[in-house]
DNA sequence: GTCTATAGTGCGATAGAC
DNA sequence: GTCTATCGCACTATAGAC
């Protein structure tokens, strides 16, 4: 085989490689948490020989980074999207959330994202301010500029309601779908928004 | 009782090392998670052999199964005696919301309970309903009956307000502490509270 | 393939209660 | 002395990092 030796960086292919190791780390890190996936699983989900793994990244919390901060990059550029607001601030506010909530719950990968994120913030601190660097902090952002920048909405302080909105729109994601509260306090989603945009529009003159 | 309860093992006395079990079990798997302790550690924590371990809990699953219980029933008791509300809104909805994010944001145990709850919500689902029952749920219950017998409020659906109230405060918290959001997206405590309490009277006659 | 760690068991020894 | 909880430790079998 023409293979080249596996010390220094990898060649052409290398790129299919990376990518196989990942998917296969997904599926295991994200279903069992960091301490309790193992390497020769993660190397049978992808296909690969553990020396492969091994090549490609340094040891385990090497590749469990590099998982994450691609998954984080990835799955929830999404919402950045989206969250570049024009309209009436009723339409924009209702679709933010909608689409937020939409997508969360119909995909089970961001909810085991979300749940892998906080189990291992402890361990992996650095993890989660990524997370919040590259998540959090723009939709955040860019829902605050909308709310600063809509005088009539007139909200007091726009960076607090920027946190109410989100935070009651995840921490109920984390509530009926992470911890399985859906029968236990059910609620339905439309009654959430409509009371959350009820509320961000109580000051406007309406 | 000479001869107790024959499912429990053991004699009077055995409550003692129950709970110093239970104690070192806490200090472990609160820091590493299910799967990253080790039933030698846990003994090693608690002072005692591992057979003592084994002779009052059954499995490492029984042993975090107990514990996490233990702490839902203990740990946020404190929550539900607060909801007891009475009085004025804009002071009793202040007062609750302070007593949450100090008593949690002041005790790194609370935060770490959490984030336990969050992180094995997955292997043990069942664990996470009994979180919800236990605590989301009464608590939830509380504001709820709070809100819907006062109707000087005016708040259209006092179920989904209650979810916006809590759920915007759990989720300051997770941001902040759990995923150390504090430096990246500084908020002072205040400004949420007085955003929250603000929403929560807008529809009253002000 | 190697070396270490881990879940769970078994048993002799100890020390205290009656 | 008898009973028993507990210790300490050796042991198996399995799994995991690298």
């Amino acid at each position: 085989m023409a293979r080249a030796k596996s010390t220094e960086l990898k060649r052409e292919s290398a790129g299919e490689k990376v990518e196989q190791i990942l998917k296969g780390a997904m599926q295991e890190f994200l279903a069992h948490g960091y301490a309790g996936t193992s390497m020769d699983r993660v190397a049978a989900a992808a296909g690969v020989s553990k020396a492969t793994v091994y090549s490609y990244f340094a040891d385990k919390e090497g590749l469990f980074a590099a998982l994450m901060e691609g998954l984080a990059k990835k799955r929830f550029q999404i919402l950045l999207d989206i969250a570049s607001p024009t309209g009436e601030a009723k339409i924009v506010l209702r679709q933010l959330a909608e689409t937020l909530l939409n997508q969360v719950t119909e995909d089970a990968e961001h909810i085991t994202f979300m749940r892998v994120i906080i189990a291992e913030s402890g361990r992996f601190p650095n993890l989660a301010k990524i997370f919040i660097r590259q998540i959090t902090q723009p939709v955040l952002e860019k829902l605050v500029h909308y709310l600063a920048s809509h005088p009539e909405l007139n909200i007091p302080d726009p960076e607090a309601a920027a946190r109410i909105f989100l935070g009651s729109l995840v921490q109920f994601i984390i509530i009926q779908e992470i911890l399985h509260g859906k029968e236990i306090v059910p609620l339905d989603k439309e009654r959430m928004i409509d009371s959350l945009t009820h509320f961000m529009l109580s000051g406007a003159g309406k």
